[in-house]
DNA sequence: CGGCTGATGATCT
DNA sequence: GATCATCAGCCGG
């Protein structure tokens, strides 16, 4: 972890090519896992290693897109490596990579992350210096990295105030569940997380699955 | 750790 | 007016 620490703070990362993401949402969701989110701030730069995705169909009737376009939704719509990022309980901002396209709305809820850059600004931004808490759940990731709806609609495969890198660490092996907090569809096993990683979210049985 | 509750506001019906 | 892709705090084991 110290390395990628490093390297993240140093601009080691490469930024990911709209050619390298996979073109369908579910390889996309376990894709991801290992990859780096990079946040560009006024005090520096924060990034975090993907440990725990979820995918969001497009015949998915969890998916925000499965009725069809709507204002809130329409970022889900474009060409895979998108930002969709929204409030979701008046509390919570999520932040989604889309991942089809374009006109078909479907994308990968990024769910937790395990911290590697500026993480004094996501203390700061959490309230908490405790590691385990900075990034574990969808929510807190999008405060730890000051993630909010003016983000709405940003191509993550271009350089900018957020984006995504290559792995600094390969993941090691992948898990997969049911997705967490959902009613509609909730059988399907569409939530993967980097197996044995103590930044992942969610009840502990359903991070014993295998993938 | 698991289970429960209230807060909170945008979105869509 | 109902419905949330959540979280922090609190409780019991």
């Amino acid at each position: 972890m110290d390395q990628g620490r490093l390297a993240a703070e140093g601009l080691a990362v490469r930024r990911l090519g709209r050619d390298e993401l996979p073109g369908e949402t579910v390889a996309l969701a376990r894709f991801l896992i290992g990859c780096t989110v990079v946040r560009e701030l006024p005090e520096g730069r924060l990034a975090g290693r993907v440990v725990e995705t979820e995918a969001y169909l497009q015949d998915d009737a969890a998916c925000h897109a499965f009725r069809g376009p709507t204002p809130r939704n329409r970022s889900l719509f474009l060409e895979r490596g998108h930002a969709y990022v929204y409030l979701a309980y008046g509390t919570s901002m999520m932040l989604n990579v889309s991942g089809d396209g374009p006109g078909i709305g479907a994308g990968v809820l990024l769910r937790a992350l395990e911290p590697l850059a500026g993480v004094a600004a996501m203390e700061r931004r959490r309230g908490t210096t405790r590691l385990l808490d900075l990034a574990r759940g969808p929510g807190r990731l999008a405060q730890a990295l000051g993630v909010d709806r003016g983000l709405d609609g940003l191509d993550l495969c271009a350089p900018g105030p957020l984006w995504l890198g290559a792995a600094l660490r390969p993941a090691g092996a992948i898990g997969c569940s049911v997705r967490i907090g959902i009613t509609k569809d909730a059988h399907r096993p569409l939530r993967f997380f980097e197996a044995g990683s103590r930044f992942v979210s969610g009840p502990g049985r359903l991070n014993r699955e295998a993938g």
